[in-house]
DNA sequence: TCCTCTTATGCAACTCGTTGCATAGACAAG
DNA sequence: CTTGTCTATGCAACGAGTTGCATAAGAGGA
């Protein structure tokens, strides 16, 4: 259950409302973790009934007043204790790799316009990531580009940088299949 | 909902038990669907229900009788036409990536430690994914090493071979990631 | 004025996945 | 002959995640 500490994680970033969370999600932390306004609502009501996040009403001009939830000392206490204990490696779930081993019952040659949609998604996404990366971390206006060693920021790139490798190697490995269903339908 | 159709591409793969697919989905079906034998179980029955899958008692010597599915019309028509349905790329959920950016907030240090744990798991991985193409695909005594091309047997590879693509790449960034915390841990 | 869009929060129902436990046949070791 | 291990199947309870729907305030346009 790290939705929680997901949460938590971000919230120490900088405090918010579950809406602001919930498009947080669909950004940066959506990079590797996702959830829904739902989960999201749901988590922030038990963790404020735990006593782990405080709420302030926070009126607002022009738009529906916000509950802005920050971090209380149990909550970073929670957060620390789970990152002090080890959890495993998490399991990989790709309904894309099912559909190309079912396609050996089907029709090989059919999956080529999924795979071909496929890299178009993941080639966005890699081109969404570089451009986080150049405005937020490597980039000449990036803040505190030049500055004293920011611990949050080089985490925060670090990540990132997985995101990207994830992506380059996916491309890299959808070509692959694409070879290869192109490959079974000309030898047919 | 794609264990369902996990289930039914290892059943035309081979027709098995319960507890045969559970002992695959910790093998090579596992390599990217994970499922214990308890949802199996309930699955299987559930397909049973509707007609997708067939029975056969089948009486052992040595151990206790099983029950072998194979799949029935009805399943194969309902796998072809999940094969044809678009479906959307997965989300992304790392622990270690919310581990990572929530270390801002704790000691970096200390996260040293878990990630040495995950690269060591990740490299196992992949040396296991190896010896298996090497067993099956690569080496000199795979079955059909020299034989006419089999769709199956390149579908399976090509699966395989993501695997091992993810697991290479996983390793390089968890260096990355090492490298980071223990500039971190030196810079403070 | 009505309609629609964005912000903002939430309930209810459902499915999927995990965990703990229970049963039972066959065999091997002590 | 009891104990442990492997094969084989299953129930019950819970927790996590998804989907559909509902509400409401303010902005902007037809």
């Amino acid at each position: 259950m790290a939705l929680d500490h997901a949460i938590l994680v971000s919230l120490l970033e900088r405090p918010g409302s579950g809406y602001e969370l919930a498009r947080r999600f669909e950004r940066s932390i959506g990079y590797f973790w996702t959830a829904t306004h739902q989960q999201i609502y749901r988590v922030l009501k038990r963790m404020e009934g735990d006593g782990w996040i405080d709420v302030r009403e926070v009126p607002q001009q022009g738009r529906p007043d916000k509950k802005e939830y920050s971090v209380a000392a149990a909550g970073r206490a929670a957060l620390s204790a789970w990152l002090h204990e080890p959890i495993e490696p998490e399991s990989v779930r790709h309904d894309l790799a099912v559909k190309i081993r079912g396609a050996a019952f089907d029709d090989p040659a059919a999956l080529i316009r999924e795979v071909e949609r496929y890299r178009q998604v993941h080639g966005e996404r890699l081109a969404h990531y570089l451009a986080g990366e150049v405005r937020d971390f490597t980039g000449p206006g990036a803040p505190h580009a030049s500055g004293p060693p920011d611990a949050g920021r080089e985490l925060q790139h670090v990540v990132l940088r997985g995101g990207i490798a994830y992506e380059r190697m996916t491309l890299a490995w959808l070509d692959d299949v694409l070879a290869t269903l192109r490959r079974l339908g000309t030898a047919r």
